[in-house]
DNA sequence: GATGAATGAGCGTTCATTCAT
DNA sequence: TATGAATGAACGCTCATTCAT
């Protein structure tokens, strides 16, 4: 409701050191998403923790060192939100739908852990971009596996098969895609996202199961 | 005389300002994609353009200004090349794909391009990302059509429309990240990554326009 | 029950006062030894005696105040260390040697000392340099009464005692040196470096209460 | 006369290279002869340079590159008039003895240079002790070689060559330890200082030389 | 037209020092 | 008694930007 930043309480005395790094943490992932890492100042970071920046230093370490546990504790956070949605016994487009909506619900809940790692990660040099590229691997992995899961009790076509890594990262890309999208449409259920994408992917990778494939026609 | 590969003094001869302003675009496009608008320094900026600072300030304004001449000029050449390889009188599937072909030859080619607007335009704060935002969403709106130009042949389901624009967001980030993976893939022709995508997009939402849509089963 | 080391915990239990005061000196001198005064945290210090930073503070002040301490301490020990080892009722020539020795034997045994009282007592602005330097002071007025009350046997040479006391700072600076040469050069006994200053010293000022001065010769 | 730190003129401006490098040394070393590295902070090095801060760091490089060449400037300034009070025709103690009277007579007129190099640069980690303490080994060699070159016509005693290179060393020990006495006496001509000197090296040289050394006597 | 010279402002980091328990 | 928690102040360094030539 107010337009201003959120503060933390104002000067809260002789916290463990728990609390104040969960404090930091949460102060440093709003920022950084708002700013970006370079852009973001550690001074603003102590601001809005309510904490000096020495205690920064002393409990989490340089700017680098911070970026990488928001990055690592927000990573933890979205898989876990997602792991926690799938049931392991239903069908895989089962599945694969309830991992969808709790990623969006995880998106429209905590904005600027999505914005930190979907964003921001990725221009900082170093070891972050890759960590969170390893993280996305994983996802096309498993995205791939349940769709391949179910397309192999057909017999996957051998077009399906060629195409398999880059069609799962443009289906990654396209989750992400939406979800930056869905950010600007609230008012979407998630239930709804994740019906749009099963149609991409289930429809479109039956088809190509069925070896139903589009080919270009005429010259060229 | 001298001992030195004999080339023409690089101290610079009063070049015409549209040469000038050339060289240091494309030096400013090279280092933004390599480091970002923050980290990237006007000096590297003025030593890869072999020119002095205050000619950068003189010709282009301020770092903010000349990086939005850098993403303009970019989201220009973008839209040219792709817009060049459309054939207006071809079938609509054919237009979709021979767009798609001519963007993942351009961000074959000009990499660098394609970073400056992907990566980093979108991380800066201020007007960028709204800007590259926009184009994204013309390119947006031009799937769309074209999909739609198809699909109405056959009168375009309810379900295809009401996801239309979200669909299309999805889309379009799945071809982004397709460009981004075919990046580390080098081998693979634009002809095919643009076929796989069309597999996704055509096959898609022709399921779509008939009728068979995925579809939730079970409780919740 | 515990699978360590048996070993009072480290946990401080209550010392008395003067404990923890020489544990925190000894650890100020060695770190201040090693650093210098700037270069050396109260942080290190605390980590090195075992003790809290605030006890530092309770019990010795401020840094400039443990300075203090050590140099007070170090000097006083280094004093006692060559009364103790002159004999008053010998020859003057024999006390100085044993004081020499002495001196040679402490800055062997007790580096560190030694390197906070000549290296970096006089580095640090304030009245550190004084201290040192007056205690340097006292140290020349014994050379040179010893020296003297020699030479005042033989009936002091005009040169001799208008030299006096620059000529007893320069053997000091002599003695200091040779101090700092022999601890990259342990084997030498401090008898022998004693001997070599003696053969500088006494032999040096003989010829100059003999009159046998050096001159220069020739113009200018 | 000015009680005040002596300011460079106000705002001269658009300097050349080379001058403006001048100023910023000739600030340096001020600062750091006064404070010691450490304690040396480079605003105030920029203030008393009536330079800005960017410009120490554009010419000169990081604190440490313009301590180290604070450092190089002023040895090498000090060899230069130590050579040059040389007359290489002259016997070798009238040889020593105008280099000393150089000697003295920098000290008297550069006292910073002289306390940056002999108080200040051993205080500091890294090289720069050792490249200092590797001049300091060049004059203890060359006082030596020149205290040899008038012993080996009598054929040096072997005590003088055993001791040799203790004794070099504490003799430049108290050539320095006569400076920084002399810095408090100023009245005192460097003739003066030289020739006292001189008494102390060649006499007792020439002792040692002649196999008239001191001994210990009696027990212990 | 073109640039070497110059800086204000700010950032990441550290350190001596003190409360509250 | 003893300390974990906390910070004000400063420091080294860099960068976008401009002026004088």
């Amino acid at each position: 409701m107010s337009e201003e930043v959120q503060r933390a309480p104002e000067r809260a005395k002789r916290l463990p050191r728990a609390v104040r790094e969960r404090q930091i943490l949460d102060a440093a992932v709003s920022v950084f998403s708002r700013y970006g890492y370079h852009a973001a100042s550690m001074d603003e970071i102590s601001d809005v923790a309510g904490v000096s920046k020495p205690m920064i230093y002393t409990y989490l370490g340089s700017k680098e060192d911070l970026f990488g546990a928001c990055i690592r504790r927000e990573a933890a956070r979205l898989l876990e939100a997602i792991q926690a949605g799938i049931q392991p016994e239903v069908a895989p487009d089962m599945q694969l739908w309830h991992g969808l909506r709790s990623f969006y619900r995880f998106v429209a809940e905590y904005r600027e852990s999505w914005t930190v790692l979907h964003r921001q990660a990725l221009t900082v040099g170093g070891s972050f971009a890759e960590e969170v590229t390893a993280m996305r691997g994983r996802a096309i992995e498993l995205v791939a596996a349940l769709v391949v899961s179910a397309g192999s009790r057909k017999g996957l076509a051998a077009e399906a098969e060629r195409s398999g890594e880059g069609l799962a990262a443009a289906l990654v890309g396209a989750a992400e895609s939406l979800a930056d999208w869905a950010l600007d449409h609230p008012d979407i259920p998630d239930g709804v996202l994740a019906s749009w994408l099963m149609n991409l992917v289930w429809l479109g990778f039956n088809d190509l199961v069925e070896g139903d494939v589009w080919k270009p026609t005429g010259a060229q």
